[in-house]
DNA sequence: TTGTCTGCAAAGCGTTTGCATTTCG
DNA sequence: CGAAATGCAAACGCTTTGCAGACAA
């Protein structure tokens, strides 16, 4: 378990990352940080509508689009499939993650060995790239499946 | 430079994929296994309807998206998005793939330092998962967009 | 005040599904 | 011949966009 090792420090919370970006931090916005920071699991855009919209009734979904893509492009959440099909996920940029999909059912197993040791800073050096974190997706089938 | 440590033989020829699972092998999925195979990019589900219809013009949209599914089962090709928003993409499941997107403007880079080693053993052990391949997305932002 | 943000509703688009017909084995 | 596969077109569901009104700064 080496979790963190290249990311020492837990992201700012996500409404200071908006402010910092010049960007206004509203009531629906809240909503939607407020969601994605109490998060278990990595939701899709409609989980996070429906669960912003207990602190927000009248919260459209096109915000919630336009407040993940603003949070997407300044690198605090990042979006990510679990194999075929299913919907797109955001789960918060702080380090990585890692997950076994099963080809057929789509189960997903989560782990921590993360093996990149300072890939990302190699990688960082080499491409000129800021990177903010890593997605390491294994493609398989379940033992159920076979 | 290790890729193809953990993937000895390169997968067999997409067409006795099928065969060997007792699926038909039809004029339409001879198509669509072409375009897959001579591909330089990972292309999307439209860009291999676009290209496959060349070699089978009747070829419907159905039936790429039913034979890409059937290739997706069998391990034969792994899906995979670059980034948000953009459109599922699928590429021959040899080994691993390993890319930088940029959350802004989308633009990818790949690279074949593949750091996992014998990960790929250890979590089939441990999960009890069949492991066709992997995938690793680094996430962050080009020279450009910073 | 003023440029940003919001909700609504419609449009857009990639993907899936139903069904009659064709084709492989 | 029988089961599987195909094409067409409609259905679906997620995401984006246009726009007038509301709001943070």
């Amino acid at each position: 378990m080496i979790r963190g090792v290249n990311h020492p420090a837990p992201a700012a919370p996500l409404a200071d990352r908006l402010v910092a970006a010049g960007l206004r931090l509203t009531a629906p916005r809240r909503a939607v940080l407020a969601v994605l920071e109490d998060a278990a699991a990595h939701p899709t855009a409609t989980e996070v509508w429906q669960l912003a919209r207990a602190r927000w009734p009248e919260l459209g979904r096109a915000t919630v689009y336009r407040t993940l893509e603003a949070l997407v492009r300044l690198g605090a959440i990042r979006p990510l499939h679990l194999g075929d099909g299913s919907e797109l996920r955001y789960a918060l940029a702080v380090g990585g993650h890692h997950h076994v999909v099963c080809a057929d059912c789509g189960a997903v197993v989560e782990f921590d060995d993360c093996p990149l040791g300072d890939l990302e800073a190699t990688l960082a050096a080499r491409t000129g790239f800021r990177i903010h974190g890593h997605l390491l997706e294994l493609f398989g089938q379940c033992p159920g499946c076979r």
